[in-house]
DNA sequence: CGCAATACTTCGTGATATGATGTATTCCGC
DNA sequence: GCGGAATACATCATATCACGAAGTATTGCG
């Protein structure tokens, strides 16, 4: 997919993916991958981002010898979630613009 | 609306705004504006950047003593076009793993 | 005359996705 | 038990890009 039309995408996207509980970040990928792919160093960026935004907590815990960093969603994280569902009416709408009358659609 | 979700629109929006005839850059802007908002510094640097990608072409014209650029969208830009179609529907993909369930919908 | 509108340009900045690279552990096949 | 894949996270440099600010120049209007 187009770089620029994935970015809007990938902030959300990682809510989407902790929505229904803590998760870490090698299960964030492995889940969105299906949906839309990212590297590894894009997912950590983002979630620091989400982070310093407050949108997410982090907690660090062992497991088997190895340490994980769970994330957990906050209020204002499912609030981003509900904000981008309102955008995504915007973009319906530029959406119908572009393709409007396409190849005799 | 959020910029990252903007930017995937951007492009081809201003193709979609030549698709119906040459246009011209003050003309676009204002066309443009019911559905998506852009600085007349950014749609020049992505009329220069579509000439670039050979998805429109230009042609400079006097009127009312003024320069114009005309823009004429390529077979190239309707490619675009029909291939932002097809990227549309890996989005809705996405757009549908995002807002899953979100309050009971 | 002055100001808004038209029309396009250039420059600097901040945000950001990503590849490359690194560290460290566990698990599995041979 | 050795080696490589998988797990798990971090850092850095880079390239792309939208945008505000500022500039140039003309027309039209009150």
């Amino acid at each position: 997919m187009d770089i620029q039309l994935k970015r809007g995408l990938l902030d959300v996207c990682v809510l989407a993916a902790i929505r229904d509980g803590e998760s870490y970040g090698y299960q964030i990928i492995k889940e969105m991958k299906p949906y839309l792919e990212m590297s590894e160093s894009t997912l950590y960026t983002i979630l620091k981002r989400l982070e310093g935004a407050g949108m997410l907590t982090v907690r660090t815990a062992e497991h088997d010898g190895r340490l994980r960093k769970y994330y957990n969603i906050t209020d204002r994280g499912r609030a981003r979630l509900a904000e981008f569902r309102e955008e995504w009416k915007e973009m319906m709408t530029v959406y119908r613009f572009v393709v409007r009358e396409e190849n005799g659609k």
